[in-house]
DNA sequence: CTATTCTCGAACCAATCGGTTCGATCCCTC
DNA sequence: GAGGGATCGAACCGATTGGTTCGAGAATAG
């Protein structure tokens, strides 16, 4: 009934190599192998998903959303797990991508700091990331992987980042870490310190604001500069006890 | 949901404007208002909402579990999600009893602080706590209420505690914080640092040992006593721009 | 004892769930 | 134009959902 769906006409066919293996299928595509109508799937699904949740979205809402049939979407994805997962992974690289497009500056050590915090906080305390983020952490029980994997593609790759750019920072004599992954959980949890935990509880209705982040992430910044920061540190000074 | 009006058909209509000011019934106790029966439904929801989520239980899973009928159950409560917010109630007072039992010490500065964070860390990042959390953000979107309440009696009580600790500690001069709200917030998240977040996304599958947790809040306590210890901290150098 | 009343347990409700099936139809390729 | 394959859309499936009703039976109070 004269959806926008079938907006390629037939170009675009092979534009994803069938997968990884070669595809010997000469003409057409397969059932379920048309990228456009994945990602029409797709987007349906995460209209529906982040405005319902996992459970209480129904197949049918994603059909209706997506303006596809339901034997359509089962050719494409074996059920709304399924669905759910391929729709994490794509979630993930874009959220992945927005951070790292926001960082490449060649500040001078504190300011390029305060300018990936800021732009951590903001990016992962916002409206639908935090929603998304919801969503995962209360499905985590029922399939742990998905959860697992969103941890290691979003904050453990932030915090990856982070600690290249300690090293950097290290090496160039700017700053004097013994233990640089461990700063850089200290560092970026202190980021978002009196904000993160808020947002997800819902405790903090509306995104935090320019002003709060700023201030946030340079306390953190702060702090980790009086203890890191160049030279006056002596490492080999531990615990008591 | 939505049909809460036609609860009473016409008996039990005077039970509940017994509220919490005097009961004045004489005998018996009235429909749902018996303790124990009350303390049995929500011990068997308890169990159920830990072990399937709050969508996944049912309420027949629940009227199973607690051993109750299901008429009985909208006796007490007007549905799941009463259910779910009284047992939220319930859960938080005695996980921040918990936490209170763990540190009555008159332990000094340093000490105290460890003792204290290993026990928010250990409590926090256990299992039966995280699922809990886990169950209350999933449901945050559409119950924001009950988030806002569990992070107000879990976390935001847990660092008003941390505040008070170390505005003590400003005092008698063992501390030299010129922010102790902030510094609290701070000092909770590093707390938690490289623990929290894996264990909400399952990708922390286990408990976190008990040498995890300490090697951690030590980490912590040295990081926030060298920005925060006695002398060696002149406040005035505060942030450029 | 009788009268009261609370609970049980099962039947019942309409709605919806995820998932399957199948013929009609559309579009592409030849 | 003909053939073939992918998609549509709707019916259908059994199971289950939150929620209601009601009579039987237990327990208590007078």
């Amino acid at each position: 009934m004269t959806r926008e769906n079938k907006a390629e006409p037939g170009l675009s066919d092979k534009a994803e190599e069938c997968g990884e293996v070669a595809c010997l299928r000469p003409q057409r595509l397969g059932a379920g192998q048309d990228p456009a109508k994945r990602k029409q799937i797709l987007e349906g699904a995460r209209r529906v998903f982040m405005r319902m949740g996992f459970d209480a979205a129904s197949v049918n809402d994603i059909t209706r959303e997506a303006g596809v049939s339901k034997g359509t979407i089962y050719v494409y994805f074996n059920g709304k797990e399924e669905l759910f997962e391929a729709l994490c992974e794509d979630y993930r690289a874009s959220m992945f991508a927005d951070l790292m497009a926001d960082i490449e500056h060649g500040l001078s050590g504190r300011d390029a700091l305060v300018k990936f915090g800021v732009s951590l906080v903001t990016l992962i305390t916002s409206e639908p990331v935090i929603r998304a983020q919801r969503i995962v952490i209360g499905v985590a029980d029922r399939m742990p992987e998905v959860g697992a994997r969103f941890y290691e593609r979003g904050p453990k790759r932030g915090k990856a980042l982070l600690k290249e750019f300690l090293d950097e920072q290290v090496a160039a004599g700017h700053l004097d870490i013994p233990d640089t992954e461990l700063a850089a959980h200290q560092l970026s949890e202190l980021f978002l310190a009196g904000i993160y935990r808020q947002r997800l509880f819902a405790a903090m209705p509306e995104e935090p604001s320019a002003e709060l982040i700023r201030k946030n992430v340079i306390a953190a910044v702060d702090l980790f500069f009086i203890a890191y920061g160049p030279r006056r540190y002596q490492n080999g000074k531990s615990e008591d006890k």
